[in-house]
Formats: C-alpha cells, structure tokens, sequence
DNA sequence: GATGGCCTAATTAGGACTTCCGGTGT
DNA sequence: CACACCGGAAGTCCTAATTAGGCCAT
C-alpha cells in the first residue's frame, strides 16, 4: 500500500524533518553494507504521517521505497528546496496489533517491539529534552537498530536529554554515531510532540482560570494574545487565557512586565518581532539568525523577506527594508538597538529576555546553539545578563511567530512555499459602496459613524464585515433586501442609540461602484461627526487636494498655525482651534446652482462658528467651546442686563464680568464660579423650560450640584423640585429629572 | 425625590512607527 | 550604480487613559 503525501496538510517543519530524516539514512546506508529489507521490517518502530485519517507514510520504516527520487525535491523561486509531497513510502502492514501512540491527526508514533514498548512509548511521549542518560541512549540504541546501523559505537555515550537538546546539528554529526540519522529523528519527535503540545494546549484552556488561579504571579510570564507560560521544572507550559479584566489586571501586576508593554494580539514591536523571528525556526538562521548571542547581535540574512514579514504584521504592504530600517533607527535614541558597525544588516540588542521561548529547531545552527548556551548559562543571574551597556527595561517573552501570530506564520509559509505565491488569509472580494454627506444631511450612500478607527468600509446586501486596522471585523453593517435601508451598529452602540445621536440617517442609497478607500475613510469620519457644522469634500480624494480647498478657504478667513493633512489649526485671540479637515464641505457638483447655494451655506456656518469662538466673551478653553456646544456641560452666567423682576425677587444684580461654571465638580460640592476674580454667588439665568416657556430665574450658585457623571442638578426655587441643568444654544434648559434627559434633548431645536 | 455608584460610549493624548527626503558611505 | 545607512520632519494609526452620558440602586 502506498499513498501519496497530500499536499497542504503537512507542516513545513515535518517535512522538513522527514526529508532530513530520509536523506540522512540514505547517507547512512550507504556507507554500510546493505541488509535485506526484511531483516529491516522486524522490531519495528516507525512514525506514520497520517492525513486525514489516512495512513500514508510510514516515515521511519527503511524499505526499498524508502529513498526518495531526485525528483523528489524541488526548489522555489529564492532558491529554497522543499520536500516534493509525492514520496512513495511502504506503510507496515504486517497483521500485528502495534502500539500506537497518536501525538497528532498528522503525525502518529507506532511502537511493535513488545520488549521495548512500554518503556519507550512512555519515554517518546515527553520531551527530549526531560530524557535521561539511560533514555537517551535507549532511544539511540533503539533508533539506530531500527536501521540496521552499527550501535557498537553508543557504548561510552553519556549525554541528557537536556544537553542532547542543546546539540546543533553539526554537533550531533560530530560527536554521537550515526549522529545525522539520529538527529533527525530527534526533529521528527520534536515535531511531533509540539503538535501535541498544542493540542494539549487547547485541552487545558477549559481549566485555565482553575491553573492560573493556582500559579504565584512569580511563575507566570505574560506573552501575547492570551496565551500564558506557567514555569514547571524548568519548562514553560503554555496556558491559554481568555481575554478578561481579571486576565489584564494579571498581565499588569505580573512582575517584569511594565506597564503598557504588553503585546496583545499580533501587534508586535518592531525589535518584538524580530525577536520572536529569531525564535521561530521557519525564519531562523534562514532569514535572520543570532550572530552572537552572548552580545546580542544579530544579522538580517534576507533584508528583503524579514521587511516583508513586518509589512504583513502590520498591514504595511508597502514596507520594504529602507522603511523598516527607519524603524530601527529610532530604537538607537531609546536605548533597544544599536547598529554593528562596518557590517551590513547587522544589529545589536540593547537586551533579551531573561527567559527566551527557546525552540530547538531542526534547522539548527551555531547561532542557535550559541542562543541555547548561552541562556542555559545566564538563566541563574541576575537580569541584565548582558556585558554591554544596557539602558534597564525589562522585555517580556517573545513568542514566537508560530504561536504568538499563527495567520502570519501560515502567510509566511505561504510565501515560502507556494508557487505563485498566495496570500494564506483570504479576504473575499465584496461589493463597497461610498458614503456621501451633505451638509444638510442629505445622504447619497450610506451613512454610518464608528466607534474605533474605521479605514474603508466595506458592505453587500447582509454583509457585516468593516476593514478595521486590525482586520476584519464583523460590525453589524446590515443592508435590507432591497439595499434601501441600512441599519449600522456603530462600535456596539445599539441602533436607536445610534439614530437618536444622528449617526444614522435614512439613505437614499446611490451606488457607487468604483470604492475609493481614502475617499471613503474620510467620509466614514465625516459621517461620524453628527454634530459637525459643515463639511469638506473636494473634488478628488488625494490629499493634497483633499486640503487644498480648504486650506484655501481657512487661510482667507482665518490665520491658520498648522496644517496637516487631517487637521487645520485656527488660531485666534481665544487660543487655538483644532479644525478637522472633514468638518468643511464643498460639494461634488459645484456648477449645480443647489450645491452652490449649499456650499455658500456651508462656509457661511463655518464662519459663523469661528466668530463665535473669537468673539465669545468667555475664558474657558476654547478648543472645548466650540466642539459640540450642545454636548458641553458649560454654564454660561449671561450679563445681567436684561433682569426682569423674577416672582421670586431673590436677585442680587451681578456687576462683575460673567462667571464660566463648568462641571465636573467634586461631588456635593457647590458649584463656584472658575473666575478667580469673580465674586458671584448668585447667577441670573434666562432660563427656557422645556414645558413652560422661557422666563427669567435666579438661581443661587449654592444650589448647583454635581450629579453622576459630570452631571449638574438644581433644585429649582420654584417648587424645590430636581431638575438636569444643560445648555441649549446660550439659554440654560432645566429639565425635570423624572423625564428622560435624552427625549428633552432630542426634541429641542439646536442652534 | 435626592444622591451617588456603575457601566459604557466618546474623546483625547501620546507612543510607535511610517513615509519621505536629502544626504553619505561602501 | 546599487545598496545600506543616517536622521530630520511630518503624517498615520493605535491604544490607554480620561471624560461624559445615562441608568439604577439606595
């Protein structure tokens, strides 16, 4: 029976590990004399890589069909060989019930030597790296038996699983027999007992909280996207976390992590992911390997594919090395870098890890080797281990790119591997549209704010997903059937939250086929500024031009400190007011007569917003001023010039300048005025009650006080009742706090 | 009815790059 | 000539921290 290997199903690094495994018994064999294929298949132990429930190979049983054909192997286009998936192996089919020790869907340990069975099954389920002397050489015997090797020579070998580990491959060739056969078939079981392990890690993420409820934070160390590293004898198990408040509270108090330098998700630092490179064995010693780990330098072996990686990490795809090399750049000044000098893509960290995830790869070197030492050695010291100058800040473990950003690690692989080359993730092709605003709220798309940081939103008839930064991200983006009507959840708002906010309006929908992403990014902030006085659209997306216009409009009327592309900077006696460029609109069409006369509306509202904030009589801030007046909790004390007698003459006339009262105040506070030189404590109000009408009241500032969040209410002198204390326009509104606050507000008129 | 706590949304500020550039060195 | 490297300046994006809004228990 013989199958063939199908293809995407297996890892790499098995294969890896099979073609090392395979080309280093046929090294072997052939230096010795050849034995009979059946004296081969007794005692047999062997590793079937199974796909699917399939049997397919049986990988460590030599037989004649064993060897693999030069076509075998076939090579990228960077050069790289990889194990061609159509090897014609003998699967074992003897009839007797073996011992099977099943590690993996993939991967399979198949034990039939009744006399070894049980002790070696045992042994080959832990890691290598936990074997004794006595294990180690009774897996060497075993193996080398296996292959009809001379094991004459394994007599005087004393080495632990743990220093067996710390062999390169080199080492291994060097100083035990048959050291290349062996060797690799130390990578097969490391292979497989990761792939145990991971499956293992998902067992426990169901005891999780019990396990890590249980461990001293001293013993835990925080790593990335929920996944945790319990230290037991000397080895991290990883332990799967939920993402709660408990969880980051734990990842704040664990010791050596600072705050804020958490990496959650795959939203690596820069010198983060190249640490977690050099721990990944599909990128190490291939793509950047340690040049000397006892000073931590290392050396970028392909600029170009390491650039890339990072690129795809962070949604760049534009990154190259010149870019990343900025990067690097910066981290000389802050002490996490400094360049080898006189050698090309060569770096020097400024420190490691105390504890590096280390990965005992199979292709490895003596960089790694070195890596391995060398921790083995400095793990007992105290941090920082390192003789070079090192600025103290503590780095968590990096894991690496396998664990701690699996989509990155299967890209990689795909970029490694495929030809033509893939993206792994697929993002699906939809239907976009672009979102229009007008400034009289006139929709010609669809209308929608957000929450996060939007970058192009993307929707078809019951599509929800939005291109988030990090990723795609299922919002509730819901078209009906006809796509007339759109309903959006904006950042978990709900959507009457959202309509009674004006987020949503109802569309009149125009399809737009072509989707702009800038032009669409902007419109998708536009849209979320509800409260904005007017907007800016130009002609074309670009920046440039996206401020061209308004930059131009701005600097006529006003004197502008900075510009960017997002933001102008309007200076005035009053300070600084920050103007988003999407808070100006100039329309589509401008020789449309309506969209002119829109446009002039439009200007006319921004100038008349901008008077405002220069010629307000007030002293509060006023970049808070202008910015949503209706939403500010600002008090605004009127001049007393207009006084009516009041039913209640409780009025002490105010000859001071008006005092600006803004919350929040310290709770049962009396509210004071924030002018030192006011002496006020009594503010006549005109006052406008949404039931009643507007008359004119004086209320002692005395009786102001702070409600929950920033709230301020009053008991109206009237009829000692509690009323909300807001603004609407420059009159102050009352609202009786058995009536909900929102219905008030959504039923005044704004200014 | 008055008060303050709690939860969540909205907003802000700052960090960490990214982009661009003009220049030098190998 | 290509590539690596440098650092200033400005822009972008993300996230933690803060503030605001609303509800609800006491």
């Amino acid at each position: 029976m013989s199958e063939d290997v199908e293809d995407g199903n297996e890892s790499p690094t098995t294969s890896t590990s099979i073609d090392l495994l395979l080309r280093a018994v046929e090294a072997s064999t052939e230096s010795q004399t050849s034995k009979s294929q059946e004296t081969c298949s007794n005692n047999l132990v062997g590793i079937k890589v199974i796909n699917d429930g399939i049997v397919t190979d049986d990988i460590l049983s030599p037989s004649a069909n064993s060897k693999p054909s030069a076509s075998s192997y076939h090579s990228d286009q960077l050069g790289n060989r990889f194990f061609e998936d159509t090897l014609d192996f003998t699967v074992q089919s003897d009839g007797l019930e073996n011992d099977t020790i099943t590690v993996d869907e993939g991967v399979e340990v198949v034990i039939q030597d009744e006399t070894q069975t049980s002790k070696l099954a045992e042994q080959l389920l832990t890691h290598p790296n936990s074997w004794t002397e006595d294990g180690v050489f009774d897996w060497m015997h075993y193996v080398i038996n296996q292959f009809n090797l001379d094991s004459s020579k394994l007599k005087n070998l004393h080495i632990n699983g743990r220093e067996l580990c710390m062999f390169s491959q080199s080492e291994f060739e060097e100083r035990i027999p048959h050291g290349a056969v062996l060797w690799a078939h130390l990578q097969l079981l490391f292979t497989a007992y990761k792939q145990q392990s991971s499956k293992e890690d998902v067992m426990v993420e169901d005891a999780q909280m019990e396990i890590n409820d249980g461990v001293c934070p001293e013993e835990t160390i925080a790593v990335s996207n929920a996944t945790q590293y319990i230290k037991v004898s000397d080895q991290l198990i990883p332990v799967k976390m939920k993402e709660t408040h408990k969880r980051k509270q734990q990842l704040k108090n664990i010791s050596g992590v600072q705050k804020g330098k958490i990496t959650i998700g795959n939203s690596y630092h820069l010198w983060e992911f190249l640490l977690a490179l050099l721990q990944d064995d599909l990128t190490c010693p291939k793509y950047i390997y340690w040049v000397d780990i006892s000073q931590a330098v290392f050396k970028l072996v392909d600029s170009r594919i390491v650039s890339w990686l990072w690129g795809k990490n962070k949604r760049k795809p534009d990154m190259n090395y010149e870019t990343m090399g900025r990067g690097l750049r910066y981290y000389y000044q802050r002490g996490i870098m400094r360049k080898v000098e006189g050698h090309r893509l060569m770096y020097q960290f400024r420190a490691l890890p105390k504890h590096m995830n280390v990965i005992f790869d199979p292709t490895c070197t003596e960089g790694n080797l070195k890596l391995k030492e060398t921790l083995s050695n400095l793990r007992n010291l105290e941090w920082p281990f390192l003789s070079i100058n090192i600025k103290p800040f503590t780095i968590p473990i990096i894991p690496p790119l396998s664990e701690g950003a699996p989509a990155l690690a299967q890209m990689l692989k795909s970029f490694l591997s495929e030809t033509p080359r893939q993206e792994a993730v697929h993002i699906p092709e939809i239907q976009q549209k672009v979102v229009h605003v007008t400034p009289d709220g006139v929709v010609t798309g669809f209308n929608f704010g957000t929450t996060g940081n939007m970058q192009s939103p993307a929707s078809h008839t019951t599509l929800v997903q939005i291109n988030a930064l990090n990723g795609m991200q299922e919002h509730a983006v819901v078209l009906d059937s006809n796509g007339d009507n759109m309903f959006v959840y904006t950042g978990g708002i709900p959507l009457v939250q959202a309509v009674n906010q004006g987020i949503l309006v109802t569309p009149e929908v125009t399809r737009v086929p072509d989707f702009q992403p800038e032009v669409a990014s902007k419109e998708v902030e536009a849209s979320s500024q509800h409260n904005v006085d007017c907007l800016v659209r130009p002609e074309e997306p670009h920046n440039d031009i996206w401020n061209l216009d308004a930059a131009e409009f701005l600097s006529k009327n006003f004197k502008i400190t900075k510009q960017t592309s997002e933001d102008f900077v309007v200076a005035s006696k009053k300070g600084k007011k920050r103007i988003h460029t999407s808070s100006v609109w100039i329309p589509h069409d401008p020789l449309q007569e309506e969209r002119l006369k829109k446009m002039e509306e439009a200007k006319r509202l921004l100038i008349e917003v901008v008077q405002d904030f220069e010629t307000e009589d007030s002293i509060a801030p006023a970049q808070k001023f202008l910015k949503h007046k209706s939403k500010e909790r600002t008090i605004l004390a009127l001049p007393p010039t207009t006084v009516k007698t009041s039913s209640k003459p409780d009025t002490t006339p105010i000859t001071k300048k008006p005092a600006i009262l803004r919350s929040p105040v310290k709770a049962n506070e009396p509210i004071k005025s924030k002018t030192p030189d006011s002496a006020v404590d009594v503010v006549t109000l005109p006052l406008s009650l949404t039931s009643s009408g507007e008359h004119i009241l004086t209320l002692p500032i005395s009786s102001l006080t702070k409600a929950g969040g920033g709230d301020i209410r009053t008991q109206h002198p009237k009829d000692n009742m509690s009323y909300y204390v807001s603004v609407n326009g420059d009159q102050i509104v009352l609202t009786p706090q058995n009536l909900s606050k929102s219905k008030v507000l959504n039923s005044t008129t704004h200014r």
